[in-house]
DNA sequence: GCCATATGGAAAG
DNA sequence: TTTCCCTATGGCA
């Protein structure tokens, strides 16, 4: 269940346990099979994440094509491989340590020119510290709204449904508002932010956007809430108070995907 | 056991 | 805009 910032820390775990070995790869519950025989036995050259997709390159000029979707799961590890245990898509493996896949969206082996084609097919990324202006072009042109556009990855590469809603609120932006109607400046503020929180993430491992100054007020209530591995402003915390503006942080459905924020700090 | 839920995206209509 | 796919987990009987 990955933002952006998961899958650049998780590409960091497997570039340091597998970058330059030769690496056995297999497919246990058969669907990567065939797949996984075209790299069984090959050596990892590199290994990179753009936005949420995970590219693992190897010497044979091929590379495995990892999307985790919603529900997919990486577990990487030092030390020797346990017995296949669920629905798993996919292993690698040397003597040093391994990595089990299970539920992606996408795992594939593809060529050097589809790689290209895919990583071209989506926007610039925070994490990687991109030119944002191909982003500032498609919101200054769109009337859907920032919220929509903020999950839209041909727009923002790996930003997610918690990024999205945080970098709002500490922008006092409504998610309603049509992307011609941010200003460049609001633009350029949340765009600084997500670099900065994103990289922060990616080191962390978990997403925290709550500023220092305000830890006080979140920390004596944030114990008794809803816990998912960081603090946040608004995320979740729908029928619940606002930190710094007392409203009630509400919930919406927008395009099948649930978008929180707070009618105070983030008027229409 | 059953059901709802999850940081996503593509295909179908 | 709706439907479908992928898997595990936690809450509830």
């Amino acid at each position: 269940m990955p933002e952006g910032n998961v899958i650049h820390n998780q590409a960091r775990r497997l570039r340091r346990l597998f970058a330059g070995h030769v690496v056995l790869v297999d497919s246990p519950q058969g669907r990567f099979a065939a797949d996984a025989a075209i790299v069984d036995g090959h050596a990892v050259t590199k290994i990179e994440a753009h936005g949420k997709h995970l590219f693992i390159g190897f010497d044979n000029g091929l590379w495995i094509h990892v999307h985790l979707g919603l529900f997919g799961k990486w577990r990487i590890a030092r030390g020797e491989m346990p017995d296949p245990r669920g629905e798993l898509r996919m292993r690698i493996w040397d003597d040093e340590g391994y990595a089990e896949l299970r539920g992606p969206t996408r795992c594939v082996v593809i060529d050097q020119e589809a790689k290209k084609a895919a990583v071209g097919r989506i926007g610039p990324d925070p994490i990687r510290k991109a030119d944002p202006e191909p982003a500032w072009i498609r919101v200054q042109r769109s009337s859907a709204p920032i919220g929509s556009l903020l999950m839209n990855q041909q727009v923002f590469a790996g930003v997610g449904n918690i990024y999205r809603a945080e970098v709002l609120f500490r922008h006092n932006i409504s998610p309603f508002r049509p992307g011609n109607q941010v200003s460049r400046s609001e633009f350029d503020g949340m765009w600084e932010d997500l670099v900065l929180l994103m990289s922060a993430g990616t080191k962390r491992g978990r997403i925290d956007t709550v500023r220092p100054e305000h830890m006080p007020e979140v920390m004596g209530r944030a114990k008794r809430e809803d816990r998912h591995g960081g603090e946040v402003y608004v995320y979740r915390r729908d029928g619940r108070e606002c930190y710094l503006c007392g409203a009630v942080v509400e919930m919406a459905d927008m395009q099948g995907r649930k978008l929180y924020w707070c009618p105070g700090c983030q008027p229409a």
